[in-house]
DNA sequence: TTCATTACTGAACATATGTACACAATGACG
DNA sequence: CGTCATTGTGTACATATGTTCAGTAATGAA
């Protein structure tokens, strides 16, 4: 009753008439004689006929293909990948914050919970803040203060700043995040102040991590820390890949347990994991294997990254 | 605060996961940390800066161009321009009258008023629908019979025809097109009948016509026909073009007043303008002017024709 | 400094769109 | 000649979308 090229010829008219036209279905309906409904049936089978295509031009010099792999492989939210001008460590880390930072302000509205661990990767970003003014945000601490006190780097001194920029409200954590054994973390845990604030980290809108290697240049092994060598050599024995905010993981991203979390003052991996947007910013050969198993592992939900990782990632 | 590549990203990113990953606008804000009202904005922007490009494909071997052409010179609904195969006007009439067939169809829904004129096209027309249950559709003569009683272009055969073919109840008009003179007309107009019918034809949802002319060929003239030669001199000497169910139009289609209109028992030109669909199926080299003057009017606002008449009506 | 202008925002609303459903028509197959 | 699955329909509804609006920040001119 209808030849092919005669619905064809249609679905062209209705395609055109919306896409090109922007007319309402309804519109169309009544200029061709068609009830609404069968314009929209006709508009869907348009697209699967490919009569209409839709195409969208990936930006020049942007990495999308290899964000939309990472995106798919690892079931991310989104992922940011950043071609760097160079290898070394520190710029990579810089030209991550400055992304990392518009990706962070973009999804605050306002009313946020913003919970962050601490480091390089994590000052990079705090360093690149535009300032805001939204003074019903929290910027909160997922552990207790590492680093030496003064050092820019510490967890404290960055939620600080961070609320700073935001015009924000900080939320610090006034405890160390490793003590010495667990009577002192006990200790503290029955603290109101620390339970409030970390209860509070766990259940924040946003999180802001980096990613924490054991490898020779590590902040974590260089801030004349309280991990000694020897506990990290038997972390790495038991198979820890990484951290994120002290919370141990193996390649798979998996929670590793070990008498040391007992003397973490922190949010538990599992906490971490379930809040609805986690940024990672990290980048550089060293992490690698770290980046991967906190993927693996669903750990996080945003990667920030640089071009080189993004592709051993997908390998 | 965001650098013209990361917006591009952005755009590029929410297109994809619109378009390719048919997300809603809600689950992208929510991936992306943006508002629904932004993420509708950034769409826009996107199809706007040509992110995204929405192709549509013609048809081989259609006349899309043509159509879309005539479309927007002559504010048609729809124009469809068939390719015919020889030049000759009983094979274009053929043609013309299948795709006119299913034009006509397309828009019967169940409850319809059609009105329909007679000729040749029309005749075609009738014979290429398919046969159809519409027990609610009436089926109504614009004018009153035209031509031979028992041919089978004159009206009312058409229009039993047509109803037969939908289906649908005919409502046929028992008098003839043309009377000898006014009185005459006038008796038949008080026949509730009559008007009864022609003010349901004024009402129709749909009509179907052909588009005549005063050419040696055409039917009018041939059909032993009410009107006599010196008559038809005449209202070509008044500037009449063509007509379309007896009502005479000039060059620019406005109807030309004459005593002859007094003397036919159909619907005025004005009424027939106001129905909301008036499909004419006409085409051949002859009848090229009094179409563009049925269009330049807008009296009609379907046209089915040839590819030849359709380049004509352009130029 | 002040003030006007502009650009952005999300809430609330009005529209537009997709879809589950019931129902009718068709055609294949016993 | 049923009867079963298939196809196609519009209605009614749930959802998704665009837009107006009022409020607020950013910008720039006087």
């Amino acid at each position: 009753m209808m030849t092919d090229l005669e619905r064809k010829r249609l679905l062209y008219k209705i395609a055109r008439a919306y896409y090109d036209d922007s007319l309402t279905q309804q519109q169309i309906g009544d200029r061709f004689g068609l009830s609404r409904v069968k314009v929209s049936r006709l508009l869907r089978e348009a697209r699967e006929d490919k009569v209409v295509q839709i195409m969208i031009a990936s930006p020049l010099g942007s990495n999308a293909d290899l964000e939309r792999h990472l995106e798919d492989a690892y079931e991310l939210k989104e992922a940011i990948v950043v071609t760097c001008s160079s290898l070394k460590t520190g710029v990579i880390v810089n030209e991550l914050g400055r992304v990392g930072a518009a990706c962070l302000a973009r999804c605050l509205q306002g009313h946020e919970v913003v919970a962050l661990s601490w480091g390089t990767a994590v000052l990079s970003v705090v360093n690149a803040l535009p300032s805001l003014d939204l003074p019903d945000v929290r910027v909160v601490q997922f552990l207790g203060g590492l680093g030496e006190v003064e050092a820019e780097t510490h967890g404290a001194e960055l939620a600080r700043r961070m609320a700073q920029a935001l015009g924000a409200k900080p939320r610090l954590i006034q405890a160390p995040g490793i003590v010495k054994d667990k009577v002192i973390h006990d200790a503290l845990v029955t603290d109101p102040q620390v339970t409030d604030t970390l209860e509070l980290a766990a259940r924040a809108d946003v999180a802001l991590v980096g990613i924490g290697v054991f490898e020779p240049g590590s902040t974590l092994l260089s801030s004349g820390s309280t991990l000694t060598a020897a506990e990290i050599k038997e972390l790495k024995a038991n198979g820890v890949t990484g951290d994120i905010a002290l919370q141990f993981f193996d390649a798979d991203g998996r929670k590793v347990d070990h008498p040391i979390n007992e003397r973490i003052v922190g949010t538990d991996l599992e906490r971490i994991k379930g809040i609805k947007r986690v940024i990672a910013v990290a980048g550089g050969a060293e992490k690698r294997s770290a980046i991967r198993a906190a993927l693996r592992g669903r750990l996080i939900n945003v990667l920030v990254t640089d071009d080189h990782t993004a592709k051993w990632l997908l390998e």
